[in-house]
DNA sequence: GCATTCATTTGCGTATGCGTTAATTAATTC
DNA sequence: GAATTAATTAACGCATACGCAAATGAATGC
């Protein structure tokens, strides 16, 4: 049972559009590089075709897909190029928002989720639940940009987060296990918990460059020219 | 006459009812905190309201407006607290794109449009066009984006750029002359030409964080709590 | 006079229909 | 048989219509 289980809003079919068309992209339900008419996802949904375009439009804005007149939505594929311009970009906001988050004084309280995160991948390794930790992972980077406190941060990387999800979704298994990530991630937290905003930049920065490199010579040696 | 005054598509009224009401309200035609019912400005542009939620939901994603159900589209004001995680961002993204410029090798050649727009600004600040000056400033900012080849920041900064806009709009004639800004410009431009990505970075970055300062100590003591 | 309830208005969300035009198939010509 | 043109189909852009719910105003009760 959700925390206000009263007085949820019924949730417009557009709102209820974007989310189902999202996930079904990020889960690979609607390949990358397909396309859809209009009227064929409309069926699928349930509704007219005017929630669907509407949803579409903020998912093109997001760059999940494209509209060709006549053509239908298509799912736009990632290409390694993509995702090195994605982990370029989350490398610098992270960085800076882990400098910035450093800078704030938090006290341990503020960083009982960014330490939560780090618990869970310590749990999930412990485990071998590759999803969890990928689960876990992905939370620590979120949390590390909230407490950067840049809202327009956040909305950038929850826009890049659905692109790396379908790369993560591709690579997760045929990656080496992260046995040494949660190392870095703890220092990134010790270093905000120090209030040392140049450390904790640049060791996110590090850990970032990593994984991006990480990714971008595992997409190579598989061949990988599209997700 | 532009270039291909042939095969120009009709553009869709969709289309046209983006950059419409963009530059209205970067003009300031639609006041920062107004509220406009989607019919009102359907009869504006003369179209129905189909078109104009379309745009609406964009400029939305674009964080120019906001669309709050019987309320109207509401659009969006700037504090200074938004302008400065705007210019955080861009700083970051920009800076990193003169690194990434840098380490491209690039001639003359591929330079020629930044400093062309660094002339500009010369002879716009010769002949007192504080306006002039502006545009060029916001291309020198571009193409340096552009040079550093993530397509991914160019819309980043492209979205930004509305509301930096709207902000340079009300500080443009209360702001001191920007005599030695095109210093900091030339030495960017030198270090790229260098391949010096270290140095066309960190002076960047220097530059930008200078023009946040500034711009928001304009705002706090002209008591511009609301753009 | 103030609050509460009911009636009315109004704006939005969404379905639907239609004209336009791109894409596809058929037809005609060389 | 290939290629160009004509005919057909179909998808989209947009206008329009309508039901519902929120906001507004009127009316009633205390």
């Amino acid at each position: 049972m959700t925390p206000d289980t009263d007085h949820m809003k019924p949730l417009s079919n557009s709102q209820k559009a974007i989310s189902a068309l999202r996930e079904m992209i990020v889960a690979g339900e609607l390949a990358p590089g397909s396309d859809h008419l209009e009227s064929e996802l409309a069926d699928r949904l349930g509704m007219s075709r005017t929630p669907i375009r509407e949803a579409a439009l903020t998912l093109e804005s997001q760059g999940l897909l494209e509209l060709r007149p006549r053509k239908g939505v298509r799912i736009l594929p990632v290409a390694p190029s993509d995702m090195a311009e994605i982990y370029d970009i989350l490398t610098e906001l992270e960085s800076m928002s882990a400098r910035q988050a450093a800078e704030k004084g938090l006290t341990d309280d503020d960083l009982t989720t960014l330490a939560r995160s780090i618990e869970d991948m310590d749990d999930a390794l412990k485990s071998k639940s590759l999803e969890a930790w990928a689960d876990a992972d992905q939370r620590f980077h979120r949390e590390l940009v909230a407490l950067g406190g840049n809202m327009r941060v956040m909305m950038i990387f929850e826009m890049m987060s659905n692109q790396v999800k379908r790369a993560r979704a591709v690579t997760l298994y045929i990656r080496p296990l992260p046995l040494d990530s949660n190392k870095d991630h703890r220092m990134v937290l010790e270093a905000i918990q120090a209030g040392d905003s140049a450390k904790a930049e640049t060791i996110h920065r590090t850990h970032r460059q990593a994984a991006k490199d990480l990714l971008l010579q595992l997409l190579a040696t598989h061949r990988l020219k599209q997700i």
